[in-house]
Parts: structure tokens; C-alpha cells; sequence
RNA sequence: GCCCCCAUCGUCUAGAGGCCUAGGACGCCACCCUUUCAAGGUGGAGAUCACCGGUUCGAAUCCGGUUGGGGGCACCA
């Protein structure tokens, strides 16, 4: 089995391609086959290496290698049928189109596009199928003579055969089209740039492609591909239509309605193990109930035949959920080591490894936690910035209970020996403390916890005293006393 | 407009004729735990399996039609 995964550079990943590559990738590592990546960059105005070198890192990032193709955007093809780069394949389209025209199954076409315009809308107006109306195919050479020396350039035509093809795909079955439906379509544009259907064919055959699974966008194309195929003598591989992903309103996934780069979902913190979890499920199950597994779990389990036929919608929460299900599965360093391109370089390798105990629990993305924590490496100016004075006080109290609770708890905090500040001391202190006034525990610890973190939701306050320890907690009360008095004067 | 594909809780899905008074997960609601928020635990609401016919002793599962949704019809990929 050699199956491949053609991205266009034209755009960053894009969730359906990363999909499609996933699948492409179990499918190739379920089989023991060999997977192909093939960079179709023949559309070279929109083409570029920056979205090249997006797809092929974000590609490494879900854990998707291939065994043939580029393995670093700009770098060198590995495989026998280098290069993989269809920009750097011209003369191969170019000797197959020669065979096409002299078969005679291929054509020049002089048309202009204001020409092939006319012919649609009059098509249109007709209720007529939009397709190309033939008039070049067999052309006198006086005609064609004069359209060179107006100066025209051809495109070059492939003459569709009117017969019915039929193909079994690997996930929908027996699918059936009239090809006497489709009209001549060009497969070399008037500059010389050979086009889409035509080289996805052409290297499918020369990299011996086995099964092309693909996007169901490109259902409807297959007939074309099939065609060309048989005109060329190439060997038919078998096809396998996935589902699409689709937005919340059931179209075509599109950057329009979703968040649709992977970069994106990766810049945001999502796991790549997560994000692969995610995906294959979006179409696909193992047809029991369980719904952890690895990227070799998959791969062992993953067979495209059980493929869904449906589309399937991308889900957030979903995804949230599978995030912090993965992110609660790490020990303290390796979510610290996962987390530290999110946390200033000022915050020791060390202190990281804390605060991970006080965020694991809480964390969705690994993004969030600067909004979680970030009291622990924040200024205490900051921290006072976050709040209002009137967020200090308490459920059931004032500013009066919230000053009070303050004033004690700064108190027991000066007084503590070193070798007490700890969660457990503290708390027990607090509670005693509270006790005494006559507080709520909960009343009591709801000024301190804004004081401390700026937040009225944060990770368990004795734990974040400990963390921030002694002279800043108190620094951070002292600021929350004075931000009473102002309000009690205004 | 033409062609093709699809159709199980809001969402992702289990289900390949009797195991289904349709299971799991996310989300939602309630309760428990609890210093807040999470996490965790328990329970709940939520799908006449799009609809209509047929085949069969028996259909979510097979067949036909209808409806709905989607995709494709480029000198883009």
C-alpha cells in the first residue's frame, strides 16, 4: 500500500488537510505501507514557501511523519521518486501531455475567457450544464492559423469520453457518473502551467500511489481523474472519499465561520496527542466504546473502510474536554516542560515545576495558564490592578468584615515562624482566625484571596501563599488595605 | 440549473435483521465533595433511529420513494 497526503501550499494547515493527512498516515501505518508527501505547489502565484514550511511543521507537530517527500519546508526530497515538489516536475507533465496530444486525446483550445464567459451565460440562459462547447476540437489549421498570428496562446484541452464510469470507493461503495456530462476541461493553462487534475494523475501513477483518500470535495472529480487515467494507460488506484468537517452549521469547514489553521488551535495551547485524538474521531471509530488513544493505538485499530460516511461538525467543547483529560494525564515536569513557552523565562525551571500542581486540575489549554497563575510572577501593583476594592469584600460582609479579615490574616502572617508558612499551618491559622472573629471560613478567605491572586476564583489560597511566600503575600494585603481606605473616602 | 454524496440524543459516536423498552462520551441540569474555581463522584433530562411505503415471523439495521442537508460543476487546489 503507498498512499499520500498533496497539500497546496497556498494556506497554512488547514483542519480538513490535517485530517486527511492523519488518516492517509494510519491508513499507510495500519498496512506496514508507505506514506507519501507530495507538495502541490503548481498554482504559483498563490504558492509559498512560509505556507509550505507551516503545513510541514504543524504536519511533524500532530506526529505525522511520511516516509518519502520533503521533510523540512525548503529542504531536500527523500525518496525514490524525487523530487516531490510538483513545481520541480515540469518536464514530466510536459512529455505526458505530448502523449496526450498525439493520442489526440488531448487538444489545443484558443479561446479567450471572455469567449468561454459568453458560452456559459448563453449555457446558463438555456438551462443548459455549463460546459465547454467543443470549438476547438478539430479545428481547421486556417482558423488556427489565424489565432496565432492575432497572438493567442492555447490552453490545452483533454477530450472527455461521453461513457458512464464507475468506481468502487473504499468508503461509499459503487458510486456511478456520466462523464457525457462533463465538458472538455483544460489541463494546461495558455502559460504553460499544467493544472490540478491533471498532474494529481500524472504523479499519482509516477510515485505508484495504490489508494488516493482524499476529502469527499473531490468525489465528483473522480470521474475526470478516471478518464485521464485510461487515456494515459496508467493503473487505476483505488478511491476513498472521507467525510467532511464541517461548521456549526453543517457546510464545508471554512476559515469564513472557523477556526480552521492548526497553528492556531497549537498557539492556543491544545496538546498535539489531544488534537490527534480529537481529529480521528471526527469520521471515524474504532466501533467499541473507548475513546483514548495514541497515535499507534490508532494506528493499530484504524481502517478505512469503517470510515463514516457523514459529515462530522468540530466541537469545541469536545476538544476542551480531550485537552485537560490529556493535560490532568502529565506528571508536575512534563507539564511544566509543556508549559513553558507560556510562562516568562524570569520564572525559574523550578518554581514552574510548583505551580503545576495549583493550575493541572484548572488548566484547558496550556495558554490558560497566565490567567490561572499568573499572580505568582505578576508585580504586586499589577495584581492590585486587576480588582475593584469592592470585589475584596465578602459574600456575606462589607468592606468592614473585608478589612478585618485583612488585618488578621497580615497579622498571622508577619508572626508565623519561617519554618510554618506553609499550606497547611496557614490554613489551619485562617480557620482559627476566622473562627474567632465570628466569620465564615469562606467570608474570611475571600478578601485574601483577591489580595493575593487579584481574582475572586483562583487555585487553593493557602497553597498560592505558599507560593508567592511571605513578604509578598503581606505586600499584596497592605495594597488591598489601602485600596479599602480609598474606597471608603470616595 | 445539472450531477454526485449523505441522514442514530444539541454535538462526536456504538449499532452490519432479533442482544435496542437504542449504549458511551461532550455539553446541559441536580446533588455530593469543597475556602473560590476546577477536577472527581452520583443521578437526571435529552433520539417516535428524517419521513413514507415495502421485504421479513421480526428493521435503526435490507429495498424503493419523499424531504432535508452537503459537495462538485474554473486557464484554483
Amino acid at each position: 500500500m503507498r498512499v499520500r497526503m498533496a497539500p497546496s501550499p497556498t494556506g497554512p494547515l488547514h483542519i480538513g488537510t490535517a485530517r486527511t493527512s492523519l488518516y492517509n498516515f494510519l491508513a499507510a501505518r495500519h498496512a506496514g505501507g508507505t506514506y507519501v508527501l507530495r507538495v502541490e505547489d503548481t498554482d504559483t502565484a498563490r504558492s509559498t514557501v512560509e505556507f509550505e514550511r507551516d503545513i510541514i511543521d504543524n504536519l511533524h507537530w500532530l506526529g505525522i511523519s511520511w516516509d518519502e517527500g520533503p521533510q523540512v519546508a525548503g529542504g531536500d526530497d527523500i525518496g525514490p521518486h524525487a523530487p516531490y515538489r510538483q513545481s520541480l516536475r515540469l518536464e514530466l507533465y510536459a512529455s505526458e501531455t505530448e502523449r496526450l496530444l498525439a493520442a489526440g486525446a488531448a487538444y489545443r483550445c484558443w479561446c479567450t475567457p471572455e469567449e468561454l464567459e459568453a458560452v456559459r451565460r448563453e449555457q446558463e440562459a438555456r438551462r443548459e450544464p455549463p460546459r465547454y462547447n467543443q470549438r476547438c476540437l478539430g479545428l481547421p489549421d486556417a482558423e488556427r492559423d489565424a489565432f496565432v498570428a492575432e497572438g493567442r496562446r492555447p490552453a490545452i484541452r483533454f477530450h472527455v469520453e461521453p461513457e458512464v464510469v464507475r468506481f468502487d470507493d473504499l468508503v461509499r461503495g459503487e458510486v456511478e457518473f456520466d462523464n457525457s456530462l462533463l465538458g472538455d476541461f483544460v489541463i494546461v493553462r495558455n502559460d504553460g502551467a499544467p493544472l490540478y487534475h491533471f498532474v494529481v494523475v500524472v504523479d499519482d501513477q509516477a510515485m505508484e500511489i495504490t489508494h488516493v483518500i482524499r476529502g469527499e470535495d473531490h468525489l465528483s472529480n473522480t470521474p475526470k481523474h478516471i478518464a485521464l487515467i485510461r487515456a494515459l494507460g496508467y493503473v487505476e488506484p483505488r478511491f476513498g472519499h472521507i467525510p467532511l468537517i464541517l461548521n456549526a452549521d453543517r457546510s464545508k469547514m471554512s476559515k469564513r465561520k472557523s477556526q480552521v489553521s492548526i497553528s492556531a488551535y497549537r498557539e492556543e495551547g491544545y496538546l498535539p496527542e489531544a488534537f490527534v485524538n480529537f481529529l480521528a474521531f471526527l469520521g471515524w471509530s474504532p466501533g467499541t466504546e473507548e475513546e483514548l488513544f495514541t497515535l499507534d493505538e490508532l494506528a493499530q485499530r484504524f481502517e478505512v473502510e469503517k470510515v463514516h460516511k457523514g459529515g462530522a461538525i468540530f466541537d469545541r467543547d469536545r476538544l476542551d474536554h480531550l485537552n485537560g483529560v490529556y493535560i490532568r494525564a502529565l506528571s508536575d515536569e512534563q507539564l511544566a516542560l509543556r508549559l513553558r513557552s507560556w510562562v516568562p523565562d524570569a520564572v525559574g525551571d523550578e518554581d514552574l515545576v510548583r505551580m503545576v500542581p495549583l493550575v493541572r486540575e484548572r488548566l484547558v489549554r496550556l495558554g490558560d495558564v497566565g490567567a490561572l497563575i499568573g499572580f505568582a510572577w505578576e508585580p504586586d501593583e499589577v495584581v492590585a490592578s486587576w480588582y475593584a476594592p469592592e470585589l475584596l469584600h465578602p459574600r456575606n460582609g462589607g468592606p468592614e468584615v473585608a478589612r478585618q479579615a485583612l488585618e488578621r490574616a497580615r497579622a498571622l502572617l508577619t508572626d508565623v515562624d519561617d519554618a510554618d508558612f506553609s499550606a497547611e499551618v496557614l490554613e489551619q491559622l485562617c480557620r482559627a482566625a476566622a473562627d474567632e472573629a465570628g466569620v465564615k471560613a469562606g467570608d474570611f478567605f475571600t478578601p485574601i484571596r483577591v489580595a493575593v491572586t487579584g481574582r475572586t476564583v483562583s487555585p487553593p489560597l493557602f497553597a498560592s501563599l505558599e507560593m508567592i511566600g511571605r513578604q509578598r503575600s503581606i505586600a499584596r494585603i497592605d495594597e488591598a488595605l489601602a485600596k479599602l481606605v480609598v474606597e471608603a473616602v470616595s
